[in-house]
DNA sequence: TCTGGGGTCCTAGGACCC
DNA sequence: TCTGGGGTCCTAGGACCC
């Protein structure tokens, strides 16, 4: 019962005091498909990504429940499901040669429509947030609210259905909600009574909801980490909340202290809104191995491109650029390179992820990736913009800037024997004053030079 | 499970600095 | 030059999530 030491005078923190939801749209793709195709209500609806009407390649996204009756599932190979649960449109004109393939045994298969999943989500978003004070969006159907200051525990479940109601009247989706005192907790309730469901655990029987739940059900357990713990003896969340955390600790790390809490129903974080994405990346698989360099190239450019795209359209500077290279069996091989200061340069993300990918051109490859990460988004941040103008004054032990303006200074020498200077910035960056700080782009085309 | 795409976080070793 | 100790950044891989 006893919590961990707190800091006084810090507000509100205690985690019995929060009221947390845990919003979660069930088969949300498959759902979308229904709001505009309602005869696809009560049918089995299988969403395939990477599928295109009438082929057999791609993977399942989503499988409506009745599409699971027939075995379909998450991430399984299109001719696997179509194996399973034949095509509606097969039916049609195979119906009288098949007379023992009726419609019941067939179902409807769609591609991915990301952007109109993605209009769907934002008016149950506008729900969420005239629901609730602080909103965490953590994917594209499932939503973290804080509702303390808007319910109580003694009415939480009539809030919750007041949440859900609203989401199935006004848009038109089914969604599953949890409620409890923490984040890991609710993401739990919210799973434990899919679909349509609403499961409210109060803080006093945190607990004891928990107890009986197999180790996988816990947020972050995947197969590798279930498997561990099953060979340790701990197979439920009980388990685990009595087990003596120092072994586990040893063996998983910082993962481990919070599998522990986690089992025990501690959880200190706070919902807070989704800050900055930390990354960019596009990857696409060949149908099946490529050895020949050519179409590895090619699939690399393209993925550069829509990577630099993607960064410009969010207004993203990145820092570091790399490459995927995903071999038979599946060995998944990543190369990265970061770049002395950060940039906005297509022609550079692909000439830099082309150099890394080199080591693999002749390599048989499934799949290929371009990614850009250490982000930086220019417009949130207009101090550093200065630093790259005012840099040059600044003192060593000011860390709030110029790290654009220090590194890019040392672009020009890949060997500096460098001397003292105990901040070699201010020495060198006179270097760079021909960048100007006006658009992102510009100044980079001169890095591309010296690269 | 014969493997799609887009992310996050953690770990571990090495380089380099003071 | 065998040896200290702390810190940060970079890279590669792995586990996990939806």
């Amino acid at each position: 019962m006893t919590d961990g030491p707190r800091l006084p005078g810090v507000e509100g923190e205690n985690n019995e005091d929060r009221i947390v939801l845990h919003v979660d749209a069930d088969c949300f793709y498959a759902a979308c498909e229904r709001l505009r195709e309602p005869e696809l209500e009560g049918e089995p609806v299988v969403v395939g990504m990477g599928y295109e009407p009438g082929e057999t390649v791609g993977a399942v996204a989503t499988a409506s429940y009745e599409a699971r009756e027939f075995g379909v599932e998450s991430a399984q190979a299109i001719s696997t499901a179509l194996e399973r649960l034949p095509r509606r449109e097969t039916l049609s004109s195979e119906a009288d040669d098949d007379p023992d393939l009726t419609p019941d045994e067939t179902g409807y298969y769609r591609p991915v429509d990301m952007d109109y999943y993605e209009s769907i989500a934002a008016e149950v978003q506008d729900i969420l947030h005239d629901c609730a004070d602080v909103v965490r969006e953590v994917s594209i159907d499932e939503a973290y609210l804080d509702v303390t200051e808007r319910t109580a525990w003694d009415v939480a479940d009539g809030f919750a259905r007041h949440v859900k109601d609203r989401i199935r009247r006004e848009v038109g989706v089914v969604v599953s909600v949890g409620v409890a005192p923490t984040m890991s907790a609710a993401k739990i309730a919210s799973d434990y009574d899919k679909p349509d469901g609403l499961t409210v655990v109060r803080p006093g029987e945190l607990r004891a909801f928990l107890a009986p739940l197999e180790v996988d059900l816990l947020h972050g357990v995947g197969p590798v980490t279930a498997r561990e713990l099953r060979e340790i003896g701990l197979e439920t969340a009980g388990d685990v909340a009595e087990a003596d955390p120092e072994p586990l600790v040893e063996r998983f790390g910082e993962r481990g202290r919070e599998l522990y809490d986690r089992a025990r129903g501690e959880d200190d974080r706070r919902v807070e809104p989704k800050g900055d994405p930390k990354s960019f990346s596009r990857e696409s698989a060949f149908a099946e191995p490529v050895s020949e360099p050519e179409p590895k190239y090619d699939q690399i450019e393209t993925l550069a491109a829509a990577v630099a795209d993607r960064a410009r359209r969010e207004g993203a500077l990145y820092r570091t650029v790399g490459v995927k290279a995903v071999t038979p069996p599946y060995d998944v091989n990543t190369r990265e390179r970061s770049l002395p200061g950060p940039v906005d340069d297509p022609a550079l993300v692909d000439r830099i992820a082309r150099e890394l990918f080199t080591e693999f051109d002749t390599e048989p490859v499934r799949k290929v990736g371009v990614r850009v990460a250490n982000l930086e988004f220019a417009s949130a941040d207009q101090a550093s913009l200065d630093g790259w103008e005012t840099g040059k004054q600044d003192t060593g032990d000011d860390a709030s800037d110029s790290t654009g303006a220090s590194s890019m200074a040392e672009v020009g020498d890949d060997s500096h024997p460098d001397s003292d200077s105990e901040s070699d910035s201010e020495s060198r960056s006179n270097t760079n004053v021909d960048s100007t700080p006006t658009l992102p782009s510009s100044g980079q085309t001169s890095l591309l030079d010296f690269l």
